[in-house]
DNA sequence: TTCTGATACTTTATTTTTTAAAGTACTTGG
DNA sequence: CCAAGTACTTTAAAAAATAAAGTATCAGAA
């Protein structure tokens, strides 16, 4: 009965922006909104509302400061989100294969 | 302005359940409705679906005979959808690094 | 100084996908 | 024959992704 575990593919991190997010996330300390956007080429409303996701998952800590009157947001990994990022990189080898 | 090119990761293969069947036709030459639903653990209304997504992005060949009287529906991938496939992985790995 | 365009977001609405539920048709075991 | 199971498809409901519009600030040009 060995079979392909789909269920175990995060649904979280498994969406494209969400995915591609994680990614870079995983190979930085922290990213600006402004930064995220030019890697992923996500649309302001896009980033915006995966960002929340991730955030709601507790992957990933957003920080909103100012920086004089402007809003500046910054995202890094919980060490949660980075446990789950491994996990799926793992569970994406099992099933892709060999 | 190197990105994470999301892009370019296939839409029609990257959700959860046809990963799960490219990936598990990928390496055998053929499977049967049952053997797909068993790999995967979908429903039959998943599967009956998602079969026919692939299908119609030309990625699997679908086939529907009769063993006595009852339907009976196999797959394959064709050559296009093992190329698709490939392309996938290989973008998958850009994406993930290193 | 006032207008224009750009940055930095969020919220809401629209569309697309995914999943779940129900339905059809046939077969097999008791 | 009847109940239960296989093998699907179709339709409807839920969830997700994308796009559009809106708020607020800033920076440069007229």
């Amino acid at each position: 009965m060995a079979e392909f575990d789909l269920n175990a593919l995060d649904e979280v991190i498994h969406g494209k922006l969400r995915l591609g997010l994680m990614a870079f996330l995983s190979g930085v300390d922290h990213a600006s909104f402004a930064e995220l956007k030019a890697q992923t080429g996500a649309s302001d409303g896009n980033l915006s509302v995966h960002l929340r996701k991730l955030e709601e998952a507790g992957y990933v800590l957003v920080e909103k400061s100012f920086i004089g009157r402007k809003p500046h947001t910054t995202a890094k990994l919980t060490a949660e989100g980075r446990k789950a990022w491994i996990d799926y990189l793992d569970q994406l080898k099992r099933l892709l294969g060999p």
